[in-house]
DNA sequence: ATGGTGGTCCTACCA
């Protein structure tokens, strides 16, 4: 019998949440972190280098364990944890330095070790035409090596959870008028079919679906040019919790903290939360 | 409505 994931009747909490400048939004990161208390923080676009990362306003909150891959200015990731952080890895897609990826082993308490991968994918510019916008080609391009590499090096085997900014809204309610979308970036055909062969491949599970299926409408992201963001709500859901079929069993409970667009200065996305429980 | 707002880092580029 393969070991159990968690310690029987313990629970874990991860959370991802692209913070659009770790640098200037600490103060939000840190009241989601008091007021949320995740295990593990996934955060994409920190747009700094690793030197100028805030570690000590984390490890005064208790996270001692950080994962960087990190540059100036733009993109960047940072897995952050109070458990034991091991085997950091970051990989570069479509031979750029880009620094949009960090996977990382989670030594869970009196269990076995989960990995995690956090991704910023590229946002792909404002025309859906690989033709004329070479954005557009490389993030296609970066969908099909995540799928290619998922397949080739089988990364949902095993414990394995991936999130992060994807930057696709792939099902026609994770956006806010599916026509009006299909042509716009981040819900053309062309990314949602990329973006369900790596689903597929894995086979990994939807973890925020699974506990709010369609047709409801969620959204992760609200442009910071709509000043009405909230009475219209044209949102899309842009960020992700994905995990392998084995942690399905542990599924416990998703959040979307909504309420996070309307704290001071805020991102424009806002924090997914994901709880596993092993209960037998 | 081909705009709008908000990052990095100084001039444009990116989201």
């Amino acid at each position: 019998m393969r070991a159990l994931a968690l310690k029987q009747g313990s629970a874990m909490r991860i959370a991802t949440w692209n913070i659009n400048s770790v640098r200037l939004r600490i103060g939000l990161v840190e009241r989601f972190l008091e007021s949320h208390s995740p295990d593990v923080l996934c955060l994409q676009e920190i747009k700094c280098r690793e030197a100028e990362f805030p570690s000590a306003a984390f490890r005064k909150l208790g996270y001692h364990h950080i994962a960087l891959n990190a540059q100036k200015g733009y993109h960047g990731v940072a897995t952050i944890s109070r458990l034991p952080l091991s085997a950091i890895h970051a990989r570069s897609f479509c031979e750029k330095d880009d620094a949009r990826h960090v996977s990382t082993q989670v030594m869970a308490p009196s269990g076995s070790p989960f990995t995690i991968h956090n991704y910023y994918v590229p946002a792909g510019g404002d025309v859906a035409d690989r033709e004329v916008n070479p954005k557009f080609a490389h993030k296609l391009d970066f969908l099909d090596e995540m799928a290619s590499w998922s397949k080739a090096d089988r990364i949902a085997d095993g414990d394995s959870i991936l999130v992060g900014d994807l930057n696709v809204a792939p099902l026609q309610n994770d956006v806010w008028s599916h026509k009006a979308l299909l042509s716009v970036v981040s819900h053309t055909p062309a990314e949602v079919e990329r973006l369900q062969a790596i689903l597929g491949a894995g086979p990994w599970l939807d973890a925020i679906r699974h506990f709010r299926p369609e047709p409801e409408r969620l959204f992760t992201w609200w442009s910071y040019r709509s000043p009405n963001w909230q009475a219209a709500d044209k949102g899309r859901r842009l960020d992700h919790v994905w995990l392998s079929r084995s942690l399905q069993p542990l599924l416990a409970k998703m959040e979307i903290v909504k309420d996070a667009r309307s704290w001071e200065r805020p991102s424009d996305h806002v924090p997914v939360i994901v709880d596993l429980t092993q209960t037998s």
